[in-house]
DNA sequence: TTGTAGGCGTTATCAC
DNA sequence: GTGATAACGCCTACAA
């Protein structure tokens, strides 16, 4: 049955076949037309299929258009929690660079799972996308080498594997970690406590972990670790354990979280036990929002730049995309430390 | 040229083709394998074309199922701000439900900006996505129209528009400030200034206030309204107009946060000014996030429940999908009022 | 139980 | 200048 008479259904979208019938001329003019290849059809025949395509709201289909180029303009970026700033500060600062360059930018959330980044992983395989941005929920990925096998455009961002394959962006952990060690140190410290979640999980806590020891060490300081679960977080216990370590602050101790939400609670802590800083007890952390500053203008900081990662990624990205090759292996975005008065 | 040599280039995706030649069968009998008519081969048949699946990492390619079914598993989310929590929430909760019942749900933000939430609608018209969740930037949605021909399931979240096309899901906005405002006058405020951003925007705000007044101003309370820019707040003008409203706190005000943002501005101030609340002014705000109270857990607070609105939302849109009607027009998910001591 | 073939909406290579 | 037409990978009557 030939297509130009109307039995169509209500709402079905208009499809470049439409156009072709309307303007009485074949589909391939019409492509040429969209394409912009004004120079190989008549005037008038391009102000006609222009008219009618406005006329039509015709939009042509992205879904045939990627079946046919094997590929879309569409990049996806996997965040390991989205209820973390830092993972929206990387789909902000990607989205800001694609947008500008042409692409869409489509957020999916592993949550923090494992499994679950492992399934989206496998959903996205097959989804025609351009590339995709990861930020691993672990010290590796499962799905690895599925991925490798298709050939998709990757970049990882925050973590790193044992044995890298794709580029990687992450905050100069370590290096930031000895600037934080040595103010310490300088800032006649006694003891150090270091409040994070499970260390050995990521490869950012264990660099940060790592690099304030090593300073503070050096200066002949004691390290202690406490590790807790965020979303079960137990202020009294958290607070109990300082005194005892502290020797209910005798010692004077610099504090450190690891992580924006466990310096939320520091805060929280410091409000409510009332407690005198920075006398003997001084307090620092891992923060990227703005947010916490309104709160307490006079914290002392690690501000990382998420936005900056992920803008970086993108590019770097859109770069493998482009000349299917490599850039860099890994690039470190810096952190910085904002010094105010609780340390 | 037949497909069945091997003349892929590496990292080729396979495709059904691929599995059907491996396993010496047409490609009809691995499309059925695949949709789990197994009753309709030999066992020997589907044994074999299950292994050789497996051995090949064979996924079917989504974007050629969505063009041959004119539809697909995915769900789009526009969000206004990912900065806000509120907006996250919301897509936790859509996911959670969609991801029970086999649905991906994608999130792009339109950034507070309607040029941006305009273009990205445009882009969204042919993606062939099940359905659409969006929480509009302002009371009025532009490319309506096209949407609307488009008949794609569509659902709006936390505004409305004048005329109502699609099914909404909102706070009980008007009902919780009317609560708030009884609440104020219950507790001897004499006055009450509200804290927003433009009131003329969304009808969320337009509710929020009217809700407040008509319970305050049938008590004999005036209320001001103190509208500022969200993103360039000058904290010390605000605290001087405060100042200068209860002529330097000689009259007993209650002063309310329309937003979480706005809310924290507002204890920061309190923190730094160091002014003392509530004997003479009072606070309470809107704020979803559980993080502002592990900083004040005195605060009072009016707390919604985006999250809930998500999930609300996602299986209404399931219901529209499924059963291509409207279930309600409208449905309020309820706030609630937290009462700490700030009030 | 299994295969053939047409079509989903595009793009792009040929022809004319 | 313009139009057929063969893919892209998958689904699904209809045959066999």
């Amino acid at each position: 049955m030939p297509d130009n008479e109307y039995n169509k259904i209500p709402n079905a979208p208009v499809t470049i076949q439409d156009i072709a019938n309307l303007a009485d001329v074949s589909i391939a003019t019409v492509s040429r037309y969209l394409h912009g290849h004004l120079n190989r059809m008549s005037a008038e025949t391009a102000e006609r299929i222009g008219r009618i395509i406005k006329e039509n709201n015709y939009v042509p289909n992205k879904v045939a258009q990627n079946l046919k180029q094997k590929t879309s303009s569409t990049i996806g970026i996997m965040v390991a929690n989205v209820d973390d700033s830092f993972s929206v500060e990387l789909y902000k600062g990607a989205e800001e660079y694609l947008f500008s360059v042409g692409y869409e930018l489509v957020l999916i959330n592993s949550n923090g799972d494992v499994d679950r980044e492992q399934q989206l992983l496998t959903e996205m395989r097959n989804r025609q996308l351009a590339g995709l941005l990861v930020q691993p929920v672990q010290n590796k990925l499962h799905d690895f080498t599925a991925l490798k096998d298709l050939g998709l455009p990757v970049m990882i961002l925050d973590r790193h594997f044992d044995e890298p394959y794709w580029p990687v962006i992450e905050s100069n952990n370590e290096e930031i970690s000895q600037q934080l060690g040595q103010l310490i140190v300088d800032k006649g410290y006694e003891e150090v406590i270091i409040l994070t979640e499970t260390v050995a999980a990521t490869t950012s806590r264990q660099l940060r972990v790592k690099g304030i020891q090593e300073q503070v060490e050096a200066a002949g300081l004691i390290t202690h670790i406490i590790e807790v679960d965020e979303n079960h977080f137990d202020g009294d216990a958290v607070h109990n354990r300082i005194g005892e370590l502290t020797n209910h602050r005798q010692i004077k101790t610099a504090i450190v979280a690891l992580k924006e939400p466990l310096l939320l609670q520091l805060v929280g802590l410091k409000i409510r036990k009332n407690v005198k800083y920075p006398q003997q007890i001084g307090i620092v952390g891992f923060a990227d929002t703005p947010m916490i500053n309104i709160l307490d203008p006079d914290l002392t900081l690690v501000r990382q730049n998420p936005m900056e990662m992920g803008r970086m990624s993108a590019k770097m990205l859109v770069a493998q995309i482009k000349n299917d090759d490599l850039p860099a292996d890994i690039v470190h975005i810096k952190a910085e430390i904002i010094e105010g008065t609780s340390l």
